[in-house]
DNA sequence: TCTCCCGATTTCCGATCCGATTTGATATCG
DNA sequence: CGATATCAAATCGGATCGGAAATCGGGAGA
């Protein structure tokens, strides 16, 4: 009734929870294979165990953490080079094939916004090199997300949004390299959403990824 | 120390719950859109709100139900046009590929396993249609599932697996049809498995998805 | 007859508690 | 000295409890 006052609404401790959490193991503040403790989480919270427990649980099935039944939870560990192909040759299937959807069905408004964010990719960024890669790595998942999004395939973008985590996880190693080349790849995808061409706009976007893919192999050959 | 004796081992309760929900939902014995009361369900079982909780934690993550802050967990609707429509056109990105790749890489062995799943589900199947469906569905999601598992893409698996469980509750209201097609349908994709034939198996189990679309496709207009 | 309001009941969310099991460190033995 | 047994502390899974919000039903009023 009252539009100016903010309803006090209730707050989900237990979704508050989940995105410290995920916000821990984004920023590998939570190392992988780390433990973690449920009570120790819930007095470094300063809430109770059970909504520390919903969202483990949550995690879990995202694979972020694992359970061991009456051992704990620990953080997932970093992908296999098996895990990482699983990945790339998923992401190979999605996304182009999105990418050709959104370059039909993308109004003008989603294509400025979309412009927007490669052009902010590009602009200098700051000297520590850390915090430069998580600028990036921001703008690169919602470039990706929005093309998802402008699939209008809902489950499509939740899977490719969904995967996006484990492969921001497995950059954070190599944050040092991985933003140059990405700028280029992104503005060719732009281009074949400009001209309006599908089958441009899959082949970019899987070249994309293999060049990512690429980029990562030799990270496995040691 | 002893191997004939078997270790007691302690049982997850909330795992146990969750195989009974899902039996329950898939089995529409809880119906969708029916609410599902947490301690209602643990006075039923006789276990607390704490593994009940788990397990919908858990179901809901899946999309199987659905909780709303303060008011409590319900079944999952049937998916509407929208969402049936998107799961197919996932289905079709992601099952051919799977079967492609299936068709190089499976063993004889599996072959045959696939071949008696199969041959299992041209058996006369018992009057009642109800009990038919069941048998159909249960070699059915196997059929699939050992495709994907032989693909030897293990995000792959999980993802077509997943989402088959929308697509078996969509089914079940139609039970009766569904069966008589698909099984010529699986013999096609068998023979290409048999020749091993990567695109004749991705087209075979295209083929297979797009029919069920279309089988299905009437039931919206209305 | 329909709508609105109000109270009772249901039910959820989060907190706390407890028995059972793992873990890890120390002590003991070969 | 290394491996195994032992024991204490940490921690989990599940049970129980209390406050708070939503739902449901009945009754009053238009």
């Amino acid at each position: 009734m009252n539009s100016t006052y903010q309803i006090s609404k209730p707050v989900r401790l237990g979704m508050e929870v989940y995105d410290i959490l995920l916000k821990k193991l984004m920023s590998l503040e939570i190392q992988p294979e780390e433990r973690i403790s449920v009570d120790k989480l819930a007095r470094e919270l300063g809430v109770s165990q059970t909504p520390i427990r919903e969202a483990l649980s949550q995690l879990e099935i995202q694979g972020l953490v694992l359970k061991v039944h009456l051992s704990g939870y620990r953080a997932a560990s970093q992908l296999t080079r098996k895990q990482f192909d699983d990945l790339c040759e998923l992401r190979l299937l999605l996304e182009p094939a999105a990418a050709a959807k959104a370059a039909t069905l993308m109004s003008v408004g989603e294509l400025d916004e979309l412009s927007t964010l490669a052009a902010r990719m590009e602009e200098p960024s700051p000297s520590d090199p850390r915090s430069a890669y998580n600028a990036f790595a921001q703008q690169d998942a919602r470039f990706h997300a929005e093309i998802a999004r402008a699939s209008q395939n809902d489950l499509l973008r939740e899977i490719v949004t969904q995967q996006r985590v484990h492969l921001h996880l497995f950059r954070l190693r190599f944050y040092a390299r991985v933003t140059q080349d990405a700028i280029v790849e992104h503005a060719a995808i732009l281009d074949a959403f400009r001209r309006r061409d599908p089958s441009g706009a899959a082949t970019a976007m899987r070249a994309h990824i293999e060049n990512a893919h690429a980029r990562f192999k030799s990270v496995y050959e040691d």
